[in-house]
DNA sequence: CTCGAATGAGACATAGATGTCTCAATTGAG
DNA sequence: CTCAATTGAGACATCTATGTCTCATTCGAG
């Protein structure tokens, strides 16, 4: 029964996001293999945080490229994309609370690489006249982040279907709360 | 001199959001004080945290009682809050952050009461006409806790400008980024 | 079946954070 | 000024998570 890496590493950012600070045993449990295993696999938990950061990184890029973030509306891209987000949306959680990973000095590129597609989506959103001006498109991309981890929280916590992930990040971001009087 | 208990716990606060795992030397160091006095006044990292988790709880609610939230229009009073609250974002994202504090048996009811007056809020203003039924109260609650958040990340890493705090937040959260066709 | 590879269980030493204590220096009220 | 209270610096023991190692067991390819 040979380890499959990324399951082991699905199963830690589940048990990681609920308790950011989970000892390497209760994370080697929560993955169904040994302590010994989990180090022979990740050498530390910096290792396997990065590990996650990777994974996270990977998935979200794999997210943004299947939502085909330059066709169609802005607003249907937007759409997609938390869409697609959705089942990151966990892992996410977790390496948001992890700011140790934004702090030193090589913090992984990937980051700066989505960012820029989220603020190319919201600038184009703007430029074609779709999206207000008023709301810079660091902001708004900074905003996807905020409210895709609040969902994944409110979601394990029960206050929030799974089932609504997309519309409600969607319908808040791209309407907000007040009713359009059509 | 004697140490100001509410200015140590400002500076932890400041500290922990960009570094949530800081020793306690450093969280001492970052308020001024030496190791030993933080620990004559804060027995602990767990007292230390419950003290910032009370702290951010009553400015929280300090803030929503200025704010008026019954007063006016439901929109209004949502711009009063986020103003309102920003003095305490940095403390929030670091409490936000604190899974642990929301996990165990015994969470401090203050999060309860403030959800239900956020709530609260967001209800009259669906009842009023004023905002949008799809959206329900309590993901809109937990919406300004991640926005609020976001932005203090935003503002610490010089992606936000502090001026912009309350009308970024409040223009997502209330009109989202489609333009009106007003 | 056979055997090499991977795993699980546990022991072990280590490192780093933490809690406590002491003592000298500083503060501030009376 | 005087003195009690508070603080800073540092030593010290402790504790927990971690990394490493060993050995028996299990898995799976050939």
């Amino acid at each position: 029964m040979v380890v499959d890496r990324v399951q082991v590493l699905r199963d830690a950012a589940g048990l990681l996001m609920r308790k950011s600070g989970a000892t390497l045993d209760e994370v080697a449990r929560a993955a169904g293999i040994s302590r010994a295993t989990l180090n022979r696999h990740f050498a530390g938990r910096d290792a396997l945080v990065r590990a996650l950061e990777d994974l996270g990184i990977a998935e979200c890029e794999d997210a943004l490229a299947k939502a085909q973030l330059e066709e169609g509306s802005a607003a249907d891209a937007v759409r997609r994309m938390i869409r697609e987000l959705e089942p990151s949306a966990g892992l996410l959680a977790f390496l948001y609370s992890e700011n140790q990973l934004f702090e030193g000095d090589e913090q992984n590129e990937g980051w700066a690489r989505l960012d820029a597609n989220l603020v190319a989506l919201f600038r184009r959103g703007q430029e074609a006249g779709e999206f207000r001006l008023e709301l810079s498109p660091i902001w708004l991309a900074e905003a996807v982040y905020g409210l895709v981890v609040s969902a994944a929280w409110s979601i394990s916590e029960g206050r929030l279907a799974r089932n609504d992930f997309t519309t409600m990040i969607a319908e808040l971001l791209l309407g907000g709360a007040v009713r359009r009087d059509t």
